[in-house]
DNA sequence: GCCAACGTTGGC
DNA sequence: GCCAACGTTGGC
């Protein structure tokens, strides 16, 4: 069967826990502390190969920031059994762990952001979910489409 | 700091 | 299985 053509994620997180900085430093991170199923469901339909764009999210302004690939799938969560960890979830038992992620590795940051602002002004809301107002979901699809006029608009990425 | 949106929990 | 109460996210 013929390689299928990767798809597009946005993934959030808070600059100031972790930032695309810190991916820049470390290369690779496990995506972990996710603790909403529809995000959940979405890691799990994701495929070696997929780029996911880094959101930042809560800070000012918030937007896409950098790029990323899915290198692992399906790993258990090890924050859910960390009892000092934020993300604890007494609730979920070794034997049968509620929470899995995905392993990312950082491919660039764009040279400049792309806005919430600016996106709004772009796109509509069926070509990029995320500027739904009220949308908290950290990880989203993005479509394909879009994706590819985001990288285009973006350019460079260092 | 406010608050809209919305997911989760738990009593019934 | 409903739904009120509560908690969290995240833009503003």
């Amino acid at each position: 069967m013929a390689q299928q053509e990767p798809s597009y994620w946005l993934m959030k997180s808070e600059p100031d826990v972790y930032g695309i900085s810190q991916l820049k430093k470390e290369s690779t991170t496990l995506w972990d502390g996710i603790r909403n199923y529809q995000a959940r469901n979405y890691m799990r339909t994701m495929a070696i190969g997929d780029k996911a764009f880094f959101y930042h999210s809560n800070c000012k302004p918030p937007g896409i920031v950098g790029i990323m690939e899915i290198i692992k799938l399906g790993l258990i969560d090890p924050t859910q059994f960390d009892p000092k960890s934020n993300y604890y979830d007494p609730k979920s038992l070794k034997e049968k762990p509620r929470w899995d992620c995905v392993e990312l590795k950082y491919l660039g940051r764009f040279s400049e952001m792309l806005s919430l602002e600016e996106m709004r002004s772009i796109y509509t809301q069926e070509e990029l979910p995320v500027i739904r107002k009220g949308n908290r979901l950290s990880i989203l699809p993005i479509p394909t489409k879009t994706a590819k006029d985001i990288l285009k608009r973006l350019g460079k990425f260092s």
